[in-house]
DNA sequence: CGAATATGGTAAGGCGGCTTATTATCTGGA
DNA sequence: TCCAGATAATAAGCCGCCTTACCATATTCG
């Protein structure tokens, strides 16, 4: 995930407003920060779990193993979970088995399925990583009072309603400017 | 960028936080919203540009270029706005060329650099994506008022004051849980 | 019951980033 | 002045995800 590195200022937004009349600098100006910063912690984390050997989809795994540990997973489930897909999921299922952190046991119920279950090392390794991730994603946030985390959360539910209509094809062009 | 679909409720993230003593489950919350709240926003815009043949990599030197197309830019200078290496810029600039949308042109002052233009051709492509992409940033914000835009600015901020301590090696075990 | 369809897992190959190493050119100091 | 180090661009090869195509097994329905 990439993007400038640099957010324009506003009054450059509103310049080029000009130009681009659907240019709505103020949406715009919320929009590259909502990018920017969430891309650079998605990176911070990256970094930090590529220390321990894991990229994100290995550590998505891991966590949702972690959950409940007894309860063995199939690959599609996890798949759907970590939003990878299956082919993905069944190369990170590969690479965790060949590492001894999960293993694969055949299902009893359905035969084409695989479960995928966390081994004793394997849980030893998350819990290795765990406390060192969950100090980083609470310093990340202590600049956050419990309102402001509260108000984040609700501005990102927000976000996510007008997600369905982004996501669609070409947008008609609004009667409204 | 990939992160789990759901969210884990806050009573979740509560009860896990009497195993890992570490966990701030109010910080993990705001995190994980934003964290997949962006990258969907960001799937779906990276999902437009595909449609247009574009990456994210490549649609970005075009904006880059556009913004003063007069002016060539060198490609180190490309690579340090877009966040990518300069090797990486080398094979974006390679396809965009391919397509006829830029040019590279030796600089009169620094025999070593290549200067790249955005060709006719180039920016007449890029404006006609523009309005589409300005319509859905507007459209991903529409929800927010202009007064939870300004929050949502200054919260990225205070996000992003913690940044560099992220981005550390292995963490101290603050003193304070 | 048996065939069409759906679902689970995998293989092969693509793409867009990255790192590392190489070559060309510039620059600054002994 | 000229050599050591910086900087520009590129090449080669890796990695993590994707898509597509495939086979095995389950399920549904005529």
């Amino acid at each position: 995930m990439l993007l400038l590195r640099e957010v324009p200022q506003y009054e450059c937004l509103l310049e080029r407003s000009k130009r681009y009349p659907e240019l709505d600098p103020s949406a715009m100006e919320a929009f590259l920060h909502l990018l920017r910063t969430s891309s650079e912690v998605f990176e911070a984390f990256r970094t930090m779990l590529s220390r321990h050997e894991l990229s994100q989809g290995r550590f998505t795994v891991l966590v949702l193993l972690n959950r409940d540990p007894e309860t063995p997973v199939n690959l599609a489930d996890l798949a759907e979970r970590s939003r990878v897909t299956r082919a993905t999921m069944t190369g990170l299922v590969d690479t965790l088995e060949r590492d001894g952190l999960v293993k694969r046991e055949h299902s009893a119920d359905d035969r084409r399925m695989l479960l995928v279950r966390l081994t004793s090392s394997g849980r030893t390794y998350l819990d290795k990583i765990l406390p060192d991730y969950f100090r980083r994603v609470t310093l990340v946030m202590s600049q956050l009072t419990p309102d402001e985390r509260k108000v984040l959360v609700s501005l990102m539910g927000k976000v996510q309603q007008s997600l369905p209509a982004i996501k669609a094809g070409p947008l008609p062009k609004s009667t409204i400017a």
